[in-house]
Parts: structure tokens; sequence; C-alpha cells
RNA sequence: GCCCGGGUGGCGGAAUGGUAGACGCAGAGGACUUAAAAUCCUUUGGUAGUAAUACCGUGUGGGUUCGAGUCCCACCCUGGGCACCA
């Protein structure tokens, strides 16, 4: 047998033998429980992967393994996300069509997955790309059509100039494009939407009852955005506007706006309202306004038009807006406060119009002191803030106060926290903010003036894109400009096979220059055209995950049944950079289906799991005259051939993550031809916590190369111990000795690895089987010439327990000790070991003897100690008697098993 | 600005309020070797001391506790998310 871990004699031999085997196939036997274990959906990049992506594939295969051997069915597929915007772009620049490219990207992938020794079910793989796959997803789109929960609306959307297609909310950061970095433009255009918003509350309230990170769960609820308010209606006072025409007309219409706040405990601080320069109302509102704040109004509606989000933002603290010359009337008090219109507020957020209360937001009340607006102050300041301002103007806080009430504008940052009470608030003056939000709200109510309301920042799913290679939408529309949905039976919508299917600068679909594809006859036989706008990739992936469940099903989407067996996936698995969008998607489609009662359950996803990233080293140097440098960028990135050229002095070596574009790539070929698959897979799981990220390091993988080989060596030594039957052997025996000491060590390594795996905690697992080993070979340095049959098979129990739970971390290695020890078949069909708490058990404790909390000694007892004993043997530990030298016990405290307190005066 | 994480030896990192630094990497010394590599053994937080040992040590400053890396308060640094969201 190999004394070493020497991966080229034997890995590739046990790939092929699992596959041969078809080990890895799912398998449904009744009376065993489930287990769905997923990684998140990958697109195959043509650069395949790298040993950062094996991160998290490594540990998935790592769970669903053990799950496997502790007697789960277990559901571990992979396919590929291969519809959507970097297949495409990668299959314009290779002039290819992107079918048979994203085909054999996925066979790269395939082949990688393989080699790092990873167990999926392989005959359920798909592509999304697939008619047979991107029919249900067409079907589904139909479902969410019918239900009203997707609409086509013409509406401003971001428009990426370089990739050429809208883009959602969530795929832009600050202004510019996730993908393409391209900064987004305003563009009006029919889109479908998806009506993520009736499900706001729902994706907020069971977020609660998943196994997710908190931080992940975080993100949604922030994204999701609920805030309660009060939603009311302020009256315009047209005849304050002066003398107009038609006046008396104006007067019986009485127009009126609404605004949205979640202060209505500062109604009586409004000193102005602020409408969208896009709110409706201003239409009809502005020809009653004098003739030079309409102009004025014009000129800004014009200006502000034309900013994209980025210089709207960019723009910064300064406010800018315009007067309309009207007023409106606040309920609270009647008073009358001019109507502003500023881009500060947003058209897309509440009613687009809000009541402005200077004293108590900061935005208010820059606008305020820009424009001259008065301040008027409704809750008086608390001493924290009192105080902060005194030490800022060397004055008492009672000076300070005093100067405020006078003159609340001298103060540049406003008080906005919710303690304190109400002043200049009329009846409700004295309340604290609590109760003055809730008498105001219910007086709000009861005056039908509005309602109390919930409000949420998230927004409608942009679903179209302007691309050629995504699922189309099964729509035709008819010549009227009615939609109809494309009949069951016709579905799917082929995607036409087409020469070129480059984007369009215009805005329109490269699908809407095929003429076969756009014309069609509708339902009653008139000329209609297709929908020629495709689904974001995020559709796809979407529902992906029941498709697993039942993968060739074409009379279906999937069989309940079977959807109901595996769903909810137990554990998901992959990176934290789709903590809002995949997964906020992927629930609200789950929440619709199981409306429709198609899904089983309401979450998809029960476990969460993100990996930490792999950094490489990685050469930059500092930015030479004339270099400008991006945002956030503090040096310029270059290739490894450059920085061979550079003096040391001119390069800096940062970690950064792998990535092909920062050619500083592993790939798990290189890994396994020069450490093995086995190698790899331990220093992955063995080198930081799960969810850290990770510095790549040859240094380390020599370490797991290390630790497998003394696995190898080990059982080398210890084959002539081997008993096959040693479980008969120990099966009567009273542990005792040396025998006793190895049992105890098994039985306590089974139980911290097989629950640090379920953790998660794979870098204890590996750790724990490295002082399992430590300790195993310890024990060999006594005389074993000739061991007792007790001994030998309690050897032998050390000997099978190690490799199978070394198994779902270093499988080639775990089945070539296996089938050295003569065993038959594959470790992964063994039984995963299960521990004796009785064998666990120690026998002999080591207690800690403190004295005022100090360490100064330590003891062994019996582990079936009493507290009495401890005390005493505690307060006579020699070296813990030096510090009770002429000192009094005051008192003693005694934690059982662990140690005893002594404190002394 | 707001919301989440995270700050522990030379490095990656362990540690249900109970012996800080497990395990590994790197370093030092030794064995084997003609030599080296590989392997094995010993050792390694800091300061003082020949040593026993003592003191100091988990970003900083306070606090709670018999006892704090762990809990509370304030602050600093750092990574991520959101950001004129009324």
């Amino acid at each position: 047998m190999l004394e070493q871990y020497a991966p080229a004699e034997f890995e590739a031999k046990w790939r092929a033998r699992w596959k041969e085997a078809d080990l890895f196939r799912t398998r449904e036997e009744p009376g065993r429980p489930k287990f769905y274990g997923l990684d998140f959906f990958p697109y195959p990049s043509g650069a395949g992967l790298s040993v950062g992506h094996c991160r998290n594939y490594i540990p998935s295969d790592v769970v669903c393994r053990m799950k496997f051997m502790q007697g789960c069915n277990v559901l571990h597929p992979m396919g590929f996300d291969a519809f959507g915007l970097p297949a495409e772009n990668e299959a314009i620049k290779r002039q290819r069509h992107p079918q048979p490219m994203v085909e054999e990207y996925g066979a790269t992938y395939q082949r990688q997955l393989e080699l790092i020794g990873n167990g999926y079910d392989w005959s359920r793989s798909f592509y999304s790309s697939d008619p047979r796959y991107y029919k249900w997803t067409q079907w589904i789109f139909k479902k969410l059509f019918e239900k009203g929960l997707a609409y086509r609306k013409a509406s401003a959307v971001n428009w990426d100039p370089v990739d050429k297609t809208v883009l959602a909310n969530e795929e832009i950061i600050g202004g510019r494009a996730e993908r393409s970095g391209a900064l987004v433009e305003k563009k009006i255009i029919p889109q479908w939407y998806f009506k993520i918003t009736d499900y706001a509350q729902r994706l907020i309230d069971d977020l609660d009852d998943l196994d997710w990170p908190e931080g992940i769960k975080n993100q949604q609820r922030n994204w999701i955005g609920r805030s309660e308010g009060v939603q009311f209606r302020m009256r315009v006072d047209l005849a304050a506007a002066g003398p107009d025409e038609d006046g008396f007309e104006i007067k019986a219409s009485e127009p009126s706006f609404e605004v949205f706040t979640t202060r209505i405990d500062t109604l009586f601080g409004v000193t102005f309202c602020v409408l969208a320069p896009e709110h409706p109302l201003l239409a009809r509102l502005m020809p009653h306004a004098p003739a030079e704040q309409q102009a004025a109004f014009q000129a800004y509606q014009v200006r502000t038009a034309g900013l994209s989000d980025l210089d709207r933002q960019a723009e910064g603290r300064e406010k800018t807006g315009v007067h309309t010359g009207l007023y409106a009337i606040n309920p609270a008090n009647g008073q009358r406060v001019p109507i502003f219109v500023a881009d500060y507020v947003l058209m897309g957020y509440g009613t687009g119009a809000i009541m402005a209360v200077p004293a108590h937001d900061q935005r208010d009340f820059d606008f305020a002191v820009q424009f001259g607006l008065p301040v008027i102050p409704v809750f008086e300041p608390e001493a924290a803030w009192l105080s902060n301002w005194a030490a800022k103007r060397g004055e008492s806080p009672d000076q300070v106060l005093a100067g405020y009430l006078q003159d609340p504008k001298r103060f540049p940052e406003v008080f906005s926290s919710k303690d304190g009470i109400l002043i200049n608030s009329g009846e409700f003056t004295g309340l604290a903010y609590a109760e003055a939000t809730q008498q105001m709200s219910a007086w709000i109510e009861s005056n039908g003036i509005g309602e109390r309301k919930v409000q949420y920042r998230l927004r409608d799913w942009l679903i179209s894109r302007q691309r050629y290679w995504g699922c189309p939408i099964p729509i035709v529309h008819d010549q009227d400009g009615d939609i109809e949905a494309v009949s069951d039976d016709a579905l799917p919508v082929l995607l036409p096979d087409v020469e070129s299917y480059e984007p369009t600068d215009d805005g329109s679909s490269p699908l809407a220059r095929i003429d076969e594809f756009v014309r069609v006859t509708t339902a009653d036989g008139t000329l209609g055209s297709r929908e020629t706008d495709t689904m974001g990739g995020f559709a796809c992936s979407s529902w992906y995950f029941f498709r697993f469940c039942d993968p060739h099903n074409d009379e279906a989407a999937w069989d309940p049944e079977k959807a109901t067996y595996w769903m909810p996936v137990d554990t998901y698995v992959g990176g934290a950079e789709h903590a809002v969008m995949h997964l906020l998607y992927a629930r609200f489609w789950t929440k619709v289906l199981f409306d429709l009662g198609l899904s089983p359950v309401k979450e998809p996803f029960q476990r969460l799991q993100n990996q930490g990233q792999v950094l490489a080293m990685t050469p930059y140097r500092a930015a030479r005259e004339g270099e400008i440098l991006g945002v956030g960028e503090d040096g310029i990135l270059i290739s490894f051939e450059e920085a061979a050229t550079l003096p040391a002095e001119d390069l800096q070596w940062r970690w950064a993550r792998m990535s092909k574009s920062k050619g500083n790539v592993v790939t798990p070929d290189e890994a396994v031809e020069q450490y093995g698959a086995d190698a790899l897979r331990i220093y992955e799981l063995f080198v930081a916590p799960f969810d850290a990220d990770v510095q790549w390091s040859n240094d380390g993988m020599a370490g797991a190369v290390r630790f497998l080989s003394r696995v190898f060596k080990f059982i080398a030594t210890t084959e002539r111990f081997w008993n096959p039957n040693w479980q008969s052997t120990l099966a009567f025996a009273a542990p005792a000795g040396r025998a006793a000491t190895l049992r105890r060590l098994t039985h306590q390594t089974i139980q911290r690895v097989s629950d640090d795996v379920e953790r998660f905690a794979f870098n204890t697992a590996v750790s724990t089987l490295m002082i399992y080993l430590n300790n195993l070979n310890d024990a060999l340095k006594g005389d074993w010439s000739a061991p007792t049959d007790e001994e030998a098979a309690a050897m032998s129990e050390a000997m099978q327990s190690l490799i199978l739970l070394m198994a779902p971390l270093a499988p080639h290695s775990a089945d070539e000790l296996w089938s050295s020890l003569g065993k038959e078949g594959f470790s992964y069909e063994a039984a995963w070991p299960t521990f004796d708490p009785e064998l666990a058990k120690d026998d002999e404790i080591e207690i800690a003897i403190q004295v005022n909390g100090k360490l100064r000694d330590t003891v062994r007892l019996p582990a079936q100690v009493t507290k009495e004993e401890m005390e005493q043997a505690g307060r006579v530990a020699p070296k813990a008697l030096q510090h009770l030298e002429g000192k009094e016990i005051v008192r003693v405290i005694v934690v059982p098993g662990k140690l005893v307190n002594i404190v002394v005066r």
C-alpha cells in the first residue's frame, strides 16, 4: 500500500470508478430522509473555474457527502445559467453563436468540478437556454401575467449605453451599471415589470424563519425598506395665487396633493411643501401660477429632466428648486405655506410630494436656508444635542436652547432625534414622540384628511431586456395594441436562430428586426406581432431549483410530488454579492408559485451560507503623472510580466480577488496537477472559516499535502493491527487501558467532526482530524509489539473512523485507504461513524485553580468528582497555596468539571 | 449620514462568560544523510530571571462580574451594503 499521499497514483482512478458506478446519481429510496444541497446557479465563464470558485463548491460537496453517508437521499445537482449578458457579450466578442459556446464552457466546468472530486448528479444537469427549460420559464411568466403580476408600462428606465439594454434598479451601483460600469442614462421605453411590490411585506416577514446570515437578511430588509407613516392631503390655496380669470372654477375644483411622512408629530413645523419636478399635478396647477414663476418652473423642469441619477447625486449638498408662486394649507393649523418644486424630492417614492419641516429634517433645513424660508422648531431638543452645541459654542446648554428657539438657523445640524417633547404644536404641545404620533395620526384619520400608511422603498422588478440572448417573453401584441399571452400549446416561443444579434442603440430589441419572428397570428386569427424583448437572466435563475427536482419532465415544469419531496433547498451555498437580487427574486417567484398551489413551500432556501473569496497576490504600481485613477483605486493594476520588469520599490503587491482580468488566477487544474485534488480540498477547507476571505498560498497547500501524507503513513504502519471484525471484538469488552483511551479519542473525534461539518466549520473539522491523527501517533509510541485483541480492535476502529471521517473532505484518499484495508466499494457508501457518549466521556479531567480569577494551578481529578472534592483540591493545590498565604478566603466558586476560583482578601 | 460584519502571536486562525493563542504556516535547535531535499523529534506571545516563577497581553477608554477575547457604554480603525426614500 501507499505510504504517503501520492495523488498522481490514485486520484484519477477513483474518479473514473465513481463515474463508472454512477455513484452520485440521486437516489429516492423510501424511508430515508432527504437532503437538498445546492450551489448558486453559475454562468459558465469561458475562463473556466479558478480555485476561488472552488471555495463554495468544495464545502457544499463535503456536506452532501456526509449527509449521504448519514443515510439521506441527497439531491446535489449542477446546471448552468446560460442566458444573459455575460454569455451574449462573450459570444459577440468571439463572433460565435452563444448556445454552442456556453455548452463548451459548461463542459469545462463539469470537467473541472469532477477533477476536484465533487459528486454531482450530472444526469440532472441543464442549461437555462435550452428550449426544454425555458419553455417553463415562459410558462411561469404566463402565470404571473395571468395573476396581474407581470405588466407592461412605459416609464423612464435605466439605460446602459454600453450593453445597450435597460437595467433593473438592483443592477445599478452609484449611478453606474454593475456589469459594464457605464454611466446609466434615462430613457423612456415601454417595459415589462413583475409586481414584486405586492409581496413586499411577505418578503420581509418570512425572513424571520430562515436560517440565513443576519447580514443578508438585513440587506434584504433595507432594500425593501419598509417605513410606517401617515399619508394625507394638502389643499392648494389657489385664491392666494392672485386674481385669475377663471378663479371661480378653480376654487370649486379644490386641487390638492397627497404627502407621505414618517414624522406626523412634526406637522406644526411645516413651513413649505415640495413637489417633485415630474409631479403630474404640476401640469394642472402651474397655469394658475404667476407668469414669472411659470417660466422659472419650466426652465427648472427642463434642467432636471436632463440630469442622470449620478448627476443628481453628484450635485450633492447644494439644493436646487423653484417657488411655484402657489400655496398649500397646513391642515393642522390652517397656515398657508409656499409650494416649491425641487429635485431632492423623488417622484418614485411615496407620493412625489412632501411636507417640509426644516427644523427637524436636514434636507428641508438645507433647502430652507438656501431659499430663506422660516424654520419653526416643534420639538424641544434634549440634553445631548444641547450640550454638544454648548461645547462647540462655549455656551451653557440653557443659552443654546434659548438661542435655538430664537433663531434655529444658527444651528446647521438639525435636531432630528425622537427624544424630546413637542412645542409650538397647539393642543399637542407637551406630548412625547410616541403619544404625539399616535394622537396626531388619529386626528388626521378622524378628520378624513388622510390615513396611516406603510411605504416601501422596493420598486417593481424590471424584467425586459433589449437583447437577443434571453428567454423570449411569450406575449403577442394585436393590431389594437392589446396584449395577450401565447397559448400553452404554442410554448416554447423559440428564440430564432440568427446570424446577427447585436444590440441596437435605439432601445429596440434585435429580435424586432426579424420579421419571421415578429409576425404572428393572434388567438382570434388577426395579425399580431410578438413581444421582442427578452427576459433578464434573473428570471431563469428564479425557479431552477424546482426544475432540479424533476429536470426531464416534458409535461410539466415539475411533478408536484417530486417538488414536495425535495423542496425546500436545505442548504444553499453561494456568494454574498447576490444578497439582494437573485435571492429576493427567487423568493418572490417561490411565493407566487406557492399562492398558485405549484410550490409546496413559501420559501425556497431554508439555510443559506456565503463563502468568502479567495484572494491572490496581485501586482500594482503607483499612478504616474497624467494617469487618472478610478473611484476607490489607489494604484494601477499591472500584469505579472510587467511586474517582473519593474524595480521592487515601484511595485505594490496586494491581495486582490482572483479574476481573469487581474491575471492572478490559479486554476484547479494547476493546483490538482501540482498538489492533488484532495490537498486542494483540505487546504481550502482548513485555511479559514468558510465565510472569511482566504489569501491563496502554496505553503498552505504544502501543509495539506503533509497532513494527507501522514494519514497514509499512519494507516500503513497500523495496517498490521487491522481486524475487519473489530466491531464484534469490541461489542462485549468493557473498555480498559490503552483500548479505552483510543476509543475515547475516536468517539470524541466523531462527535466533533460531525458537528463541525454540520455547522459549516470545516476549518475546525480538519483541525480536529489533525489533532486526532497526532493523538493516534502519540498512542503508537508505546510498545505495540504484542497488542491485545481489544487493543488491535480499538486501533482498527480508529483506522476506520479516520478514513470515513475524512471521506467527505478527501474522498480520493479515503477510497484509496478504504480499499487498501480490503474493503469493497466506496467509502461514500459506508455508513458515517456514530459516537457513543459513554465511550466519549473523559475519566479524568483537568481543573483550573484560580485565585481571584487568576490561573495559579491545574489539577487532574476523576471526571465524576463532586463540587466539594473540587473545592478541597483547590484549597490544597500547591501553587495556589502560595497565593493564599496570609489571605482571608472570602468565597470559593466551583464550576463543575471546569475550575475552582478562590476569592481572597 | 444610516444599517450590518470584523479588529486575537511573525502569518492564517482556535476558544457554549470559566486554563487565551487549539490546529496549521513560517522561524530556531536537533536526529537521519557524504551533503541537500523529504521525513521525524524538540521549541516558539512579550518583558525580567540561570531557573522556579512573576508581571504584561485579544483595537482604545470605561463598566458589569468571583471571573470578560466573549456581555454593556463610548470611541478609533477596517470590510461590506444603502444613501436627498420624506
